[in-house]
DNA sequence: TTGGGTGCAAATTGTTTGCAATTGT
DNA sequence: ACAATTGCAAACAATTTGCACCCAA
């Protein structure tokens, strides 16, 4: 009885074929970052038969059970990880559409420098770079 | 013959009614970002009949002659504002949806010195920080 | 005059939802 | 058995586009 069993039922979430193949799918995947319509398609190639409704579903309930992470990269579809727990912002390079992710805690530390100078407390951030590859 | 007509013609923008109106309003408008349905409203409110799909195919070219900026903040919908030349950030209120802009120059630079360590040249980024009101 | 601009409605795209049938526990 | 989950299609929201008419240059 594999891990994600466990990680679905610490979640309240039952253990349906549709939700372990979605998990597998996003804890495999090496570019990492993959959209709805992207894991519906590789569950075609795989033979499941799952609903592009439940992929959207599936995500969401991982996303409020904190398993994945949802970004909106510019594009309009949003896209998903796995929440491994260490935060990390991204690096997109806009030539080969490579996504490298990155940790800066003097950053993260001004962020909320900032935001207590203008009184307010932060409850989350998005920083995205987008570069190129140095000449 | 007032400035706004300048602006549209060096952009190569024929001077119509509703680019004037538009960019009246993103000029004027204190709150800085408004969105296509926004500004929809509020013409519609000044009395003039402008279609919805014309706001949007003003802002896109407005975008592309380099006059406003577009932001996908959370929500769904896409806000614009006036292109100061000014770079700054953003921080979204996510109990009040108020904008606050923001500039840190120790953050821009620990941008460049992160692309520049991943061996990479920075062309832009984007940093929205989501906060709430400190209790 | 005349090609760009506009309004309207219909079409797209990404995502959500209602509901009956299905499935984990 | 029973509530949670799924599939499908219809519903949605934001934005785009086709097309006939209109107007700034």
């Amino acid at each position: 009885m594999p891990d994600q069993n466990k990680e679905l039922q610490k979640a309240g979430l039952k253990v349906t074929m549709p939700r372990l193949k979605i998990l597998e799918l996003l804890e495999t995947a090496d570019e990492g970052h993959l959209s709805a319509e992207e894991i519906y398609q590789r569950l075609l190639e795989e033979g499941e038969q799952t609903g592009l409704a439940t992929v959207y579903r599936v995500l969401t309930q991982f996303e409020s059970a904190g398993l994945v992470l949802r970004h909106n990269f510019e594009g309009g579809k949003a896209v998903y990880e796995i929440d491994s727990g260490s935060h990390h912002d991204h690096m997109v390079c806009t030539e080969t559409g490579r996504v490298i992710e990155f940790h800066s805690e003097e950053i993260e530390q001004l962020q909320d420098r900032i935001a207590a100078e203008h009184g307010y407390e932060l409850t989350d951030h998005s920083l995205v770079l987008y570069v190129r590859p140095k000449k």
